[in-house]
DNA sequence: AAGACGAAAGTGGTTGA
DNA sequence: TCAACAACTTTCGTCTT
C-alpha cells in the first residue's frame, strides 16, 4: 500500500511541496500548512501476508512481522497441537477449507486464560482508539507494548480495560509527538479525561516510563490548521513559542496554554486575528489561562500589541 | 451584542516534612 | 500521610468597542 497520490498539488496555494507526516499520520502543504488528508493509513511496506500462500506470489520478503497488535504477536505455530484436539489424524497442508477452520478452532482456544483474553480485548480497543484519532500503526504498536508490559506487572487489576488502554495510547502518544491531547483520547472513549490522565501517570511510574516534556511547538501546526491561521503566522507563533521556552517562561506551564497565548498574540501581529474564544474552542485552554499567558509572555518579551 | 478583563472561589496534582 | 503550594478552571460582574 503506498501513499495516496491523487492530490499532488496544494487546492489551496498550488504548491508541490507536500508533506507526509508519519507520525500523525497526515499529509499537509509545506507552503500554507493546509492539512490534505487525515484520514491516511501508515504507508509502511505490506508486509503482513498471512494467507496469501496460494500461487506462489508470496509479497512478504521477511515472513509476517511481529506485530504487538496480536494478542500473540503472531507467533504460535498452527499445526502443533492440533493433531491431538481436532480430528486425530494429520492435517495435510493441502486442504485450505481444513486449514481455515482450524485457525478458528485455534482462535478460541488461544484466548483462553483471562490474561489473553484481557489482552484481545484491550488490543481490540487500542487499535479502535487508533483508527479514530487517526494514528499510525506504528503508535498503536507503541500503545499495545506499553498495554501488555502493564499486563505483565499486574497493573491492571481493579481499573477498567478501557481506561488503561486509553492511558496506553496516551503514552505512546506522547513518546511520538503526535500533538494529540488527553482529551482527544477521552472524548473517542466517552471517558472523563482525569480518570485516563490518572492511570496515565501510574502506569508511566510503575513502568518507569519517560516520556519528553511537551514543548508547546508540539500543537503548532495541529491548532494552526484548526484555526485557518497561514504559514506566516504559523511561523511567528513558532518564533514566540522559542523566545518563550529561551527565557524559561515556560517550565511549570501548561503547553497548550503557551501554544494557545502564542497564537492569540501571533494573530494580532499577523493581522490573523483570532478571539480568545476560538482560540479557548480550539486548544482546550479556558480564556482566562489565554490572558494569563498572553500577558505574561508580552510582559517578558517586550513585545507590544497594538489592539 | 460581542469580546476582553480580572476577582474570587474551587479543583486536582505535586512536593516536602 | 498531610498540609502548603502553584497552575489552571469556573463563574460572574464589569468595561470597551
Amino acid at each position: 500500500m503506498s501513499v495516496d497520490t491523487t492530490l499532488v498539488k496544494c487546492p489551496e496555494c498550488n504548491s508541490r511541496d507536500l508533506v507526509y507526516d508519519e507520525n500523525r499520520g497526515e499529509r499537509h502543504c509545506n507552503e500554507c500548512g493546509m492539512v490534505l488528508e487525515d484520514t491516511m493509513i501508515d504507508p509502511g511496506a505490506e508486509w503482513r501476508t498471512f494467507t496469501q500462500d496460494g500461487g506462489g506470489q508470496d509479497r512478504s520478503r521477511v515472513g509476517a512481522p511481529v506485530s504487538s497488535l496480536l494478542h500473540d504477536r503472531g507467533l504460535t505455530t498452527d499445526i502443533d497441537w492440533q493433531n491431538k484436539d481436532f480430528s486425530g489424524s494429520a492435517i495435510s497442508h493441502k486442504y485450505r477449507s481444513q486449514m481455515h477452520r482450524m485457525r478458528k478452532w485455534q482462535k478460541r482456544a488461544r484466548t483462553k486464560g483471562s490474561k489473553e483474553r484481557n489482552l484481545s480485548e484491550a488490543l481490540t480497543r487500542i487499535q479502535y482508539i487508533c483508527s479514530k484519532m487517526n494514528l499510525p500503526k506504528s503508535v498503536a504498536e507503541r500503545s499495545a507494548d506499553i498495554y501488555r508490559k502493564a499486563l505483565d506487572e499486574d497493573l491492571i487489576r481493579g481499573r477498567s480495560i478501557e481506561v488503561t488502554a486509553g492511558a496506553s495510547v496516551f503514552i505512546a502518544n506522547q513518546q511520538m509527538l503526535t500533538a494529540r491531547t488527553v482529551e482527544d483520547v477521552a472524548i473517542i472513549l466517552k471517558l472523563n479525561p482525569k480518570e485516563i490522565g490518572r492511570t496515565y501517570r501510574f502506569l508511566k511510574r510503575r513502568l518507569m516510563i519517560r516520556t519528553p516534556p511537551p514543548s508547546p511547538l508540539t500543537y503548532v501546526s495541529r491548532f494552526c490548521s484548526e484555526l485557518d491561521l497561514n504559514s506566516d503566522t504559523e511561523n511567528k507563533v513558532r518564533e514566540i513559542i522559542k523566545m518563550a521556552e529561551e527565557k524559561e517562561l515556560t517550565y511549570g506551564k501548561s503547553p497548550t496554554g503557551i501554544t494557545a497565548a502564542a497564537l492569540y498574540i501571533a494573530g494580532y501581529q499577523m493581522n490573523q486575528i483570532r478571539t480568545q474564544r476560538e482560540i479557548s474552542d480550539v486548544t482546550n485552554v479556558t480564556e482566562v489561562t489565554i490572558r494569563n499567558r498572553y500577558k505574561g509572555l508580552l510582559d517578558s518579551l517586550d513585545f507590544e500589541l497594538e489592539i
